[in-house]
RNA sequence: GGUCCCGUGGUGUAGCCUGGCCAAACACGCGGCCCUGUCAAGGCCGAGAACGCCGGUUCGAAUCCGGUCGGGACCGCCA
């Protein structure tokens, strides 16, 4: 039994699936602490790696029963691990007594279950099994564990309600694509690192308790037993740290950071993310950007085997909010946005004028062949438009018909390349909300006329961005983070046009998902002050929040800059899924609330004494 | 902070707009019996929901109205 077992040991230490013929007879007693043997599966090799190359062996198989097929007579199951899942077959007349215990297995039954694999008989072979050439005959049967019926198919293609498969997440996980999944999000970040250390990063923890910040996205925070009043603030990214850390000499910094937002959530958003993030010393937005392509190649050569060619793409973010009406842009399909503003200045289509004069743009974007949209559809496009704020969506041809004069209609219609059949799609509105509105509908239109090209990966930098932009109420704020560093060359703009001054910030989409973002940071006290003050911050409050930062920066500090890759984003492009919760094992809902642990929830008085807090009446 | 969609047996849906024919239909699953080559096994039989919750309108509500809870999508927000 030893030697079975250090072999398999070894196996065990060398990875996955390449070690069939590895493994001894399996299973199996082995001597435990106290001297009582105990049954250890361990060793014993997987349902989903059995092979005809296997044939003629005996085998001891761990797993969960799927399917049962009872024949009466014979019986199948399907056995399953995270392997995969082979077929087990039970005849009477062989094994009276492991198809007796056969006939009372139930799905999701953990068994044990011996026999000898062979071919499957001619022409019962199931093509869509990996291991649909083979099945193992049964000769012992044992149910380790029983199982109630679960309140779900444990299948790939269960449509059950996503707050059931949260609450019973341990059997939702159980399926082969989220298994899969969870997999590929490890291969995923072993690519990583191993990338990362090869090109002489270091990675640092960072803490978790932190000091909090208004600005920026809200904390969540926790309450000090030892500092009555007082709270840290859980990291919301290791922003300050990792510029600390260069200040510190370490020249190249990388960590799988959690990070944790407490905002309100999206198909795109969770609570908590994990990402990677990055730093490093005396370098450009050239060598951040190439090395973060080289991460590219690597991870999909390693776990997609794909070939990412490089350098990619990059595209100006007012460009791609003109044309695509977002940030971060799904280049899979064309679908491209025109601005028709100047053609429309004097245009008896009064809606479009009065947005016009009001100091907003006109937008449109041609639907390809969408003469034949029903007016049903049209309306579903309006709700989508008017749900994002829009005053309004019109169309040509369409109720606006009657105003436009020829030239203007000629005009719009080159403007967006618009064929014959084709329908425009018009909005008019302040230009952040044209952008937003014209954005969605591009998806919308994209996703119902099936344009979006699968199987492509669109990757693209959104470079350069902006320094500042407008918020809600039309006041200026940062558009990446204040520590982002201007470009020299508009350093003059600063005071006067600060909304021009292009910012050393860089995102990475694919396929219409921010995958990673950064900037070259400000390394200048005096510049940092500068940006501060333009961001409207008092002294005393740059002080108090960020001293720290700008004290380091008068103790020698290297230019620095770096990025982070939100990896759950990352894994949502890769698989393909647009529910960010299906690439993370353990997810909340979009009121933050784990429906599995039931999480939030009360605590006990003494605990909140203990942390000096008093639970105010909700009003 | 706001807009919109959804909530019917264990699961997924139909019914709801146009209240009574709905103590509610279908499929899967579940239970029993039959069946030695199936793999969404098959055949027969069977059990299972007063329709999220509260209130209102009405002679009468799964169906209409209001509120509430839960899930989701989106705008704002997310440095």
């Amino acid at each position: 039994m030893g030697g079975a077992a250090q072999r398999c040991r070894r196996g065990a230490a060398c990875g996955a699936a390449e070690r069939h013929g590895e493994w001894g007879t399996g299973g199996g007693f082995l001597e435990g602490p106290s001297g009582e043997a105990f049954v250890s599966g361990f060793v014993a090799p997987h349902c989903g790696s059995i092979t005809a190359a296997d044939e003629g062996r005996e085998v001891e198989l761990y797993g969960w029963v799927g399917r049962r097929r009872d024949h009466g007579g014979l019986i199948f199951i399907d056995l399953r691990d995270r392997w995969g899942a082979v077929q087990i077959v039970f005849n009477p007349t062989n094994a009276p007594q492991a198809h007796a215990v056969a006939s009372d297995l139930r799905s999701e039954y953990v068994v044990r279950a011996k026999g000898v694999v062979g071919r499957r008989p001619a022409g019962s072979e199931n093509p869509r099994m990996a291991t649909g050439e083979v099945e193992v005959t049964a000769s012992e049967l044992e149910v380790i564990s029983s199982a109630k019926t679960p309140p779900f198919q444990i299948d790939d293609d269960t449509d059950a309600d996503e707050a059931l498969r949260l609450k019973y997440r341990y059997l939702d996980l159980r399926r082969p694509r989220m298994q899969q999944m969870l997999e590929m999000r490890h291969r995923v970040v072993k690519a990583m690192h191993r990338y990362m250390d090869a090109h002489e990063f270091v990675e640092v923890e960072t803490p978790m308790l932190l000091r909090g910040t208004p600005e920026g996205s809200r904390d969540f925070l926790v309450p000090s037993r030892l500092h009555p009043g007082s709270f840290f603030a859980l990291p919301q990214s290791p922003q300050q740290l990792k510029q600390l850390l260069m200040v510190a000499g370490l020249g190249r910094y990388y960590q799988i950071a959690r990070c944790l937002r407490d905002e309100d959530l999206r198909a795109d958003r969770v609570v908590e993310i994990t990402q990677l993030d990055v730093e490093m010393s005396f370098c450009t937005e050239e060598d951040v950007i190439s090395l973060i392509e080289g991460l590219w190649v690597q991870v999909w050569k390693d776990v997609m085997g794909v070939d990412i060619s490089t350098p990619l793409p990059r595209l100006d973010m007012q460009e791609s909010l003109l044309r695509f009406g977002t940030d971060k842009p799904d280049l899979r399909y064309e679908l491209e946005i025109a601005d028709v503003s100047e053609q429309l200045r004097a245009t008896g289509a009064t809606v479009l004028r009065s947005a016009l004069e009001q100091g907003g743009v006109v937008r449109c974007l041609a639907v390809p062949g969408g003469s034949n949209l029903s007016r049903r559809e049209l309306d579903e496009l309006a709700l989508i438009a008017k749900g994002a704020g829009a005053k309004g969506l019109t169309w040509m041809p369409g109720p606006l018909d009657k105003f436009l004069t020829e030239g203007e209609v000629a005009a719009i219609r080159t403007a967006v390349r618009a064929q014959a059949g084709d329908l425009v799609l018009l909005v008019a509105d302040r230009r952040r909300k044209a952008e937003t509105v014209m954005g969605l509908l591009r998806r919308e239109i994209a996703r119902r006329r099936k344009l979006i090209r699968e199987g492509e990966w669109k990757f693209v930098w959104i470079y350069p961005m902006y320094l500042f932009e407008e918020d809600d109420q039309g006041n200026l704020t940062y558009g990446h983070h204040p520590f982002t560093s201007p470009w020299p060359e508009d350093m003059h703009l600063l005071q006067d046009r600060p909304y021009q001054v292009r910012a050393r910030a860089y995102d990475c989409v694919l396929n219409g998902v921010e995958i990673a973002g950064g900037s070259i940071r400000i390394h200048e006290r005096a510049l940092q002050e500068r940006v501060f003050e333009i961001l409207g911050l008092s002294r005393e409050k740059i002080h108090a929040q960020f001293g720290h930062l700008l004290d380091a920066f008068e103790y020698g500090v290297p230019p620095h800059g770096g990025i982070a890759s939100g990896i759950d984003r990352l894994m949502m492009a890769m698989s393909r899924t647009d529910n960010i919760r299906d690439v993370v094992a353990f997810p909340k809902t979009q009121s933050h609330q784990d429906l599995m642990l039931g999480a939030p929830s009360p605590v006990d008085q003494a605990q909140l004494d203990e942390l000096h807090i008093a639970i105010k009446p909700v009003t």
